[in-house]
Order: C-alpha cells, then sequence, then structure tokens
DNA sequence: AGCACGCCGACT
DNA sequence: GTCGGCGTGCTC
C-alpha cells in the first residue's frame, strides 16, 4: 500500500450495485507491470473482502489517496478488449445498467461465475468434540455429514450462520471453505462407432430378425455411408436409441471406441468445401453495396430488404470471403430458433474451421473454446446468436444481423441492450459493413432506411425465378355463418385433402400451444387463472393438467368450479393439442407431427422431429411460432394458418407488426423449390391491413400505413419510448410507491416529454409479484431530452429504498443517425 | 452486494 | 454485564 509513483489501474469491481458503479484505483505491483492491460480481469482487495474486477484504464496518477494494489491477473490474454470496455460504457449509459453488468454480458459465463464458492467438512472433523459449538455451527455440520459438501450461499440459509462463523469454523479446521473453478477443460470423451466389415453390411441386415427394424436402419446408414462417425450424431441423425447401438457392437457388426480430444462440436463432422455460387444480377448488386464500404474500409450500413427465398445467405458468404481477403473479420449473427445445423453448415462449408460457431445448444465449456478461438485470432468468423455479437475480434470488417426484425435481438434482462445497437456502435468503431438483412425489417429500420440513414438494398425475385405462393383470406365469420364452427374452414379442409392426396405436405401453423387457451365455468363464468400470475390457466389433455405458460405452474384439470362447485366447467378456444386431436378425427390415418415447447424440451428433438418431415414420415408438421422461420421442405406446397389474429390483439403497439411478419414468413414455407405453394389464412379479422398486405405480398403497403399509425399514436420509431416495470410482492406497497414515482417523474422530467401511467401491466402478476407499468413518451430525434430523461431515471432509482421493489426500464426507438461516438463514456 | 460497525432488547 | 438482532455506511 503506498501513494508512491508507479502505474495505477481503474477497475470496476464485480459488486453490481448503485453505489459501487464506478472505476476504483489501484496500484500495479511493477511484477504485473506487463501483465496488467486495459481489459484484463484482476483480483482486487475491495473492503475487507477479495473481489473480482475489470481493468478499465491505466494511468500514472492515482484519484484518491491511499491505494491498494492488484494482487493477482487472472488470465493469459485479458477477456476484453479496449474496444469492449468501451462498449461497456457506452452500453451502461445507455441502457440504464452497472458497467460491470453490461462487462459481464460480453463474456463467457464460465469467466464471470469463475468460482462457486463450497463448504465441506474438514477430514479433521469427526474427530472433535462439538459440545462447545454453538446450535446453528452443530445443525450445519450434521447437514454436511450428510450432504459432503454445499455451497456458501446455502450454508449462509441456516439461522443463525453467517460469513464471520463460517471463517472461525474453518479456522478451528470444522469446515474447509473452498473456491471451485468452472469446468474449463478442454479436452471431451467422444465414442466413434464405424462398421466392422463395411462389405458385409447388406449380410448383415439380412441376418436380423424382421423384428429388428432399429437395427437394420442403423446398418443400412452404414452401407450408405461406412466412414466412422460420432455415437451422438449417429444417435441424433437416425433417431436410435443407444441399446440399439449397442446391440450391433455386441452382435459384432459394429465396432467403438472412445477417444479423448479437444472439444470442438464439429470436429468429428464432414463438411463438403462448397464454391461461390454465380449470383443473380439482382444478388451481385446487393453484394456490391455491401463490399464497397468493405473495401473503402469506412462505416457504412445496410438493409437488405429480400422477399423469402431471394438468396441472402449466399450473399452474405461471398461478401464474408472478400472481408477475409483483407485480413478482417466478420460477425454473424442470426436468431437463436434458425441457428440450425443446417445454417451452420453452409458457413462450416464455405470457411472450413475459420468459423467459430456460438449458440445455446453448446455447454458453458464448449462455449468458452469457442470464445477462445475468437479471442486469440484462430478464427475470422463468428456466427451465433444475440450474444455473438460481443465476438472479441479486434479488426472487424463486416456485421450481419440476419432477419434484423426478430424480437430475439433483444435482450429481456438486464443489460437489457438491442444487439442492432450494440452491432451499430461496433460498426462504426471499427469502419466496418453493417448489413441489416430481412424479408421483413422492422418498422423502425424501414424508416430510418427511408430517411436515408441505411442503403437500402431490395431483392425483389426469387432465386431461379420461383413464383411466391398463392395466399388466400378465409373469413372465419363467413364459415360461423354458414354453420361451420370446427376450426378448419371448408377451404382450409380441402386443400389438406388434396395436397395430401398428391403425396405432397402441409405446414400448419397456430401461435398457441396446450389443448385449449382457456377453461371457464359455465355456470358462474370465472376462468381459471393461475395462482401466482393472473393469467388463464391453459389446459393440456395429455395429461389432463392445466398449466400457467409463464411461470411453469400446473394442477389436475379440476371436476367443479372453485368458485361455484358447478361441473359444467369447461375448456374453450383452440391450442394445437386440439388441433392434432380435431386432424385425427376429421382425417383418419393423417400422419401428424406436432411441434411446439412441449414436444420439443428435451435435448434434441427438434432436430428429430423436423428431420422425420423432411423424410417424408409425416404428412403435416403442426406447430407454434418455431416452425415460422427457416424451414425449407421441397415437398411443402400447402401452409395453412389456423389463427392469424391470434397475435393481432396483443396490447403491444408492434402487434400488427408481427402479424405481418409472421404470416410473410411462413407464407414463406411453401414452394419454395419445384412445386407451386399455396397458402390459407384463417381469420376473424379479414379485413385487417396487417393481413391484407401481407396476403397482396405488398411489404412497401404495410410500411406506409403502419408509419401513419404509429406517427398518430405516438409510438417509435416516431417517438422514443422509456417503458417502466414496478414489481412488488405486495400489491398495497406497490400502489403507493408507482403513485409516488410518477409524481416524482411528473415533477423532475424534462419538458417536451410525456408520462403515461402507472397502469397495471399487460400481466398484472407474474410468480406472486404484481406488476405496474409507466411509459415516457419524448420527441424523435432529440436526444438532448433523452439524455436527461436518463438523468432523471437514473436519480428515481437512487431514491428506491424498499428492497422488495423491482424497478426495471426497456428502451425503444433509439435513435439511428446520431453518432455513437461523440456521445457518453468518457 | 458483502461486511463491519454500532446501538438497543433479553439472557446467563 | 454480554450475546445477538438488523439499521447505516463504506468499499481505491
Amino acid at each position: 500500500m503506498g501513494t508512491d509513483a508507479g502505474l495505477i489501474a481503474e477497475v470496476i469491481v464485480d459488486v453490481p450495485a448503485k453505489a459501487t458503479d464506478r472505476p476504483y484505483d489501484y496500484r500495479i505491483p511493477t511484477e504485473l507491470f506487463t501483465e496488467v492491460q486495459i481489459g484484463s480481469r484482476v483480483k482486487v482487495p475491495f473492503g475487507p473482502q477479495k473481489r473480482i474486477g475489470y481493468v478499465v484504464n491505466i494511468k500514472e496518477r492515482p484519484a484518491a489517496g491511499r491505494l491498494k494494489s492488484i494482487q493477482e491477473v487472472m488470465d493469459f490474454a485479458p477477456p476484453l478488449t479496449p474496444e469492449l470496455v468501451q462498449l461497456g460504457f457506452f452500453m451502461a449509459n445507455e441502457y440504464l445498467c452497472r458497467t460491470i453488468t453490461a462487462l459481464q454480458s460480453m463474456i463467457p459465463a464460465v469467466l464471470k461465475g469463475t468460482y462457486q464458492k463450497i463448504v465441506r467438512l474438514h477430514p479433521e472433523a469427526g474427530r472433535k468434540e462439538e459440545t462447545l459449538l454453538s446450535l446453528s455451527a452443530k445443525s450445519l455440520l450434521v447437514h454436511l455429514r450428510e450432504q459432503g459438501e454445499c455451497a456458501w450461499e446455502d450454508a449462509l440459509r441456516f439461522a443463525g450462520v453467517d460469513a464471520s462463523l463460517l471463517r472461525q469454523l474453518s479456522e478451528e479446521k470444522w469446515v474447509v471453505l473452498e473456491e471451485r473453478v468452472g469446468d474449463r477443460v478442454t479436452k471431451q470423451k467422444v465414442i466413434f462407432v464405424r462398421p466392422k466389415k463395411p462389405e458385409e453390411l447388406a449380410n448383415a441386415a439380412a441376418s436380423l430378425s424382421a423384428r429388428a427394424v432399429r437395427q437394420k436402419e442403423v446398418l443400412r446408414f452404414f452401407e450408405k455411408r461406412p466412414r466412422e462417425i460420432a455415437l451422438p450424431d449417429l444417435l441424433s441423425e437416425l433417431g436410435v436409441a443407444r441399446s440399439t447401438v449397442k446391440t450391433l457392437v455386441e452382435a459384432g457388426f459394429l465396432e467403438w471406441e472412445e477417444r479423448e480430444l479437444y472439444r470442438d462440436p464439429f470436429a468429428h463432422r464432414q463438411f463438403e468445401r462448397t464454391a461461390p455460387l454465380p449470383l443473380t444480377p439482382e444478388q451481385y448488386q446487393a453484394f456490391a453495396s455491401i463490399v464497397a464500404p468493405i473495401r473503402e474500409r469506412c462505416f457504412r450500413s445496410i438493409l437488405l430488404h429480400g422477399v423469402t427465398g431471394s438468396g441472402k445467405t449466399e450473399i452474405y458468404l461471398q461478401a464474408i470471403a472478400e472481408v477475409m481477403q483483407q485480413g478482417r473479420e466478420a460477425i454473424v449473427l442470426v436468431p437463436e430458433i434458425s441457428l440450425t445445423p443446417q445454417m451452420v453448415d453452409r458457413f462450416k462449408s464455405r470457411f472450413g474451421d475459420l468459423v467459430a460457431v456460438l449458440h445455446s445448444g453448446l455447454s458453458g465449456g464448449e462455449r468458452y473454446d469457442e470464445w477462445r478461438k475468437i479471442r486469440l485470432g484462430k478464427v475470422k468468423v463468428a456466427i451465433g446468436a444475440r450474444s455473438a455479437i460481443f465476438a472479441p475480434f479486434q479488426n472487424v470488417g463486416l456485421i450481419i444481423i440476419d432477419e434484423e426484425h426478430e424480437s430475439s435481438y433483444k435482450q429481456e434482462e438486464n443489460p437489457k441492450y438491442h444487439a442492432r445497437d450494440v452491432a451499430l456502435w461496433r460498426a462504426q468503431h471499427h469502419g466496418a459493413a453493417l448489413v441489416l438483412g430481412s424479408a421483413t425489417p422492422a418498422v423502425e429500420t424501414v424508416v430510418s432506411a427511408q430517411q436515408g440513414w441505411h442503403e437500402w438494398v431490395q431483392l425483389k425475385e426469387r432465386v431461379k425465378g420461383r413464383p411466391f405462393p398463392q395466399m388466400e383470406i378465409v373469413d372465419m365469420r363467413e364459415e360461423l355463418r354458414k354453420g361451420n364452427r370446427t376450426m378448419f374452414s371448408e377451404r382450409l379442409k380441402e386443400e389438406l385433402l388434396s395436397c395430401v392426396n398428391r403425396g405432397e405436405q402441409a405446414v400448419l401453423f397456430l401461435n398457441r400451444r396446450g389443448f385449449s387457451t382457456f377453461v371457464m365455468c359455465r355456470e358462474c363464468g370465472e376462468a381459471l387463472v393461475c395462482p401466482h400470475c393472473d393469467i388463464s390457466l391453459t389446459y393440456h389433455q395429455t395429461n389432463r393438467t392445466v398449466r400457467c405458460h409463464y411461470c411453469g405452474f400446473a394442477q389436475r384439470m379440476p371436476g367443479a368450479c372453485p368458485h361455484c362447485q358447478s361441473k359444467h366447467i369447461r375448456h374453450f378456444g383452440t391450442g394445437t393439442q386440439r388441433v392434432e386431436e380435431e386432424l385425427a378425427r376429421r382425417f383418419p390415418g393423417l400422419r401428424v407431427i406436432r411441434m411446439d415447447v412441449d414436444t420439443t424440451s428435451r435435448k434434441g428433438a427438434h432436430e428429430r422431429l423436423l428431420n422425420a418431415f423432411g423424410s417424408g414420415k409425416a404428412d403435416v408438421l403442426l406447430g407454434t411460432q418455431m416452425i415460422a422461420k427457416g424451414l425449407d421442405f421441397p415437398q411443402v406446397t400447402l401452409v395453412g394458418v389456423i389463427a392469424a389474429d391470434s397475435m393481432l390483439h396483443l396490447p403491444d403497439f408492434r402487434a400488427a407488426e408481427r402479424t405481418f411478419q409472421l404470416l410473410t414468413q411462413v407464407s414463406g414455407r411453401a414452394g419454395r423449390h419445384e412445386k407451386p405453394g399455396r397458402v390459407i389464412i384463417q381469420t376473424y379479422s379479414a379485413d385487417h391491413y396487417s393481413i391484407e398486405r401481407a396476403v397482396e405480398h405488398d411489404s412497401d403497403g404495410f410500411y406506409r400505413q403502419e408509419s401513419i399509425i404509429r406517427k398518430q399514436h405516438g409510438y417509435p420509431p416516431f417517438y422514443g419510448l422509456f417503458t417502466l416495470l414496478l414489481s412488488h410482492p405486495d400489491r398495497v406497497s406497490l400502489m403507493r410507491q408507482g403513485q409516488e414515482m410518477a409524481r416524482f417523474l411528473g415533477k423532475n422530467l424534462p419538458k417536451r416529454t410525456r408520462l403515461l401511467g402507472p397502469v397495471p401491466a399487460p400481466i398484472p402478476r407474474l410468480k406472486d409479484r404484481y406488476r405496474l407499468q409507466m411509459l415516457i413518451k419524448y420527441p424523435p430525434l432529440d436526444e438532448v431530452t433523452a439524455e436527461k430523461c436518463k438523468i432523471c431515471l437514473r436519480e428515481l432509482e437512487m431514491r428506491i429504498d424498499d428492497g422488495d421493489l423491482r424497478f426495471s426500464i426497456d428502451r425503444d426507438g433509439i435513435v439511428w443517425e446520431r453518432s455513437f461516438h461523440e456521445n457518453g463514456h468518457s
């Protein structure tokens, strides 16, 4: 400790509290001079404790008098680059979150959770006299004898156990306090399977009993492809059980071997190298617009507005090749849901092992490995979901956001960033090209393109001149009048039948899972509501339960109304399970695959179901949201949307936009290959513009109309929006504090703003917490006012003294044209 | 967020 | 008298 000369590091400490959200100065010991860099993760003494922090600046003179020293540098290479540190400050300001929270969101989880603190029984503890210990200490020891060990946090849950007691017990050798590091082992054991005698596979198959269907399937697979394959891949590819393979190994037809290898999710897969495909004139023009800023090495953003099937991916691939030729790197963001093996394969096939893939299916350690390849410059392309925008490259030339309108680019937890905003910041920082690709861009993106902030490139043709599917609206009010009270219109039934009779496939889309949407008593009119959330419960037929889709609450379907004991309690509305049942009744023999959260929650189920459908094992694919995008099956010639208005009436200013996007995206699933496609849209709101414009393939018309409405109602992108959400376990306290906060805001918000609320949030109670919402609107393009709002909101947050009150702020309609670099961080 | 310090009630 | 409850305030 001392004040003498030397280098000083500014450190953001790993304490996500408002009081500690600022850099602290530490002396850098001479022996660490070369190791400590901006972005380094370090251990520092902080008050009476030792904590982790990130170096955000290095300077010569300290701000405070007495300085402590950095104790340790934790990694070989700093996990953050100076650019990402700067970005952290930007995000903290922009999204009103703690700097440490922003920085932590940029690195893989294994680096932040760093270690779990564990309390273990000391080996000597068994032989010691316990009588002198306090009651709480004894009860903890009893627990440890049973469990062996427990997490530090759990130990503290014992009455009377606190940190000082634990430390004392550790000094007296009753327990061991241990810091356990996360799984950062880079080796993995994988079993490989191969045929023993490839030439005898046919004979082997013949020798099996007729009942060994699965075994024969495996042998036939190897006949076609007599190479070795990793066991997990074999299982997921064929959907067979491990035991099936084991039987074949024991019978001597196959052999397997366990090998230790460096974890690489794709190492054992073979990729056919692909060459660039020739581009159509339209595609070439788009390619040229992207490549121009890359060659000039200056920032530019491009909205690539291309109809479904217009070949955007090939353009991305060729633009990336250009970037790599310059020795720069590319980041590709795709929505998690479309980060399918097919998608990844396309990139891997073109660029081989120069690609790192970051998706949620990876284990913590695998993710860390991929991330490290980026950090160490071993790869040139990073492809992944939202958080891949933080890929620690140093020389980015191109950032691509595919399906840029997707709501999954917005993070729902703190920091509540939008990957699009972060991408813009990084692209500006690097002088890179930013490509926003979509068939149905977000309204704000279209508007800012119209205002000239993005180059707007349209792709209006599908590759190989395939026609757009014919789209048809069926007005369900009309059906009702004709006496058809089922969920299928006559048109849909007709088309479904003829589609299946031609031997082709259909996709049916319904945005609600479960069997019915709500359960109501016909006697008293009360609906069943989740006891924790104030949301109607959904009936699930398979196990006769009612479930809350928000918190997971489930109970048996009651036999009588809990309010009036009447037996006349019934479910209403339509979910995927009910459609499935109805299909089975009306079309006996029809083979249906249902895909929703309930059928795809098991690992690999998603892929297996899609593979089954793709290989013709079903006539109909019935599903929710998750089947809307990215699917490409040549045999699909009919798409049916069972209730197009299911999301139209939600209390969300983006409801119309979402409906238009959804209809356009699902319609893109039909007739992508040689056979022409047809789309049937059932709705009770047949004349709504979002549905009409989608059916007419008139996106310009939709954006025009939607812009007018957004402007009229004062919504983004024509107004800026802060959405405040307050939640509290007690309704009365919440109401009172909501009123107080509104009064404070009313007094302190800058001029030119409007405060709306507080009103109950769209979900008024969630997981036993009541919720209130407030909106602050401010004029467009007015970043001065936005900045003043942020100051006011920070002050508001400082005034909260109720530990039970949770307060979160969402931002919308951030203005695009302002140069982020002139703002915020120092 | 932790953790120490400090100030009041109920126990040997 | 002291053990232990949790309010208050600080962390380079």
